[in-house]
DNA sequence: GTTGTGACACATT
DNA sequence: AAATGTGCCACAA
């Protein structure tokens, strides 16, 4: 078995993610077992090797908002997947406080 | 092998 | 309060 490198920790993390839920890159990074990899995490998701797995809109920054170059479909995109999700969005900002994904698994 | 960049986060000014 | 700089790790050239 082999751990490979950062990226499979990462892309297990974000598959993690319940339904109607978002997780940060540094909370990510953190429940992936590194704080530090916040930018790593970005790229991971950047090269998205499985975007049908990885539900990168799902992730976003530590302000709860996205970031200008998600290419993926656009902003609008998330904000259309997110409100499906059941999450309100305000100027492409999520309520963190909300709807920030926490280890409440019951 | 070294340098630079990056879908971030935090600290300091 | 906002803006800037720095730190972190991994990958590309």
């Amino acid at each position: 078995m082999k751990q490979k490198n950062s990226y499979e920790r990462i892309y297990e993390v974000v598959k993690q993610i319940p339904y109607g839920k978002v997780a940060s890159y540094g909370q990510i990074a953190a429940l992936a077992g590194n704080p530090r990899w916040a930018r790593v995490v970005g790229y991971a998701l950047h090269v998205n090797p499985d975007p049908e797995t990885i539900p990168c809109y799902r992730v976003v920054n530590r302000e709860g908002r996205l970031s200008e170059a998600f290419v993926f479909g656009g902003v609008n995109q998330q904000k259309a997947l997110l409100e499906q999700e059941g999450i309100e969005i305000a100027d492409n900002c999520v309520d963190m406080e909300r709807f920030r994904w926490s280890k409440m698994v019951y």
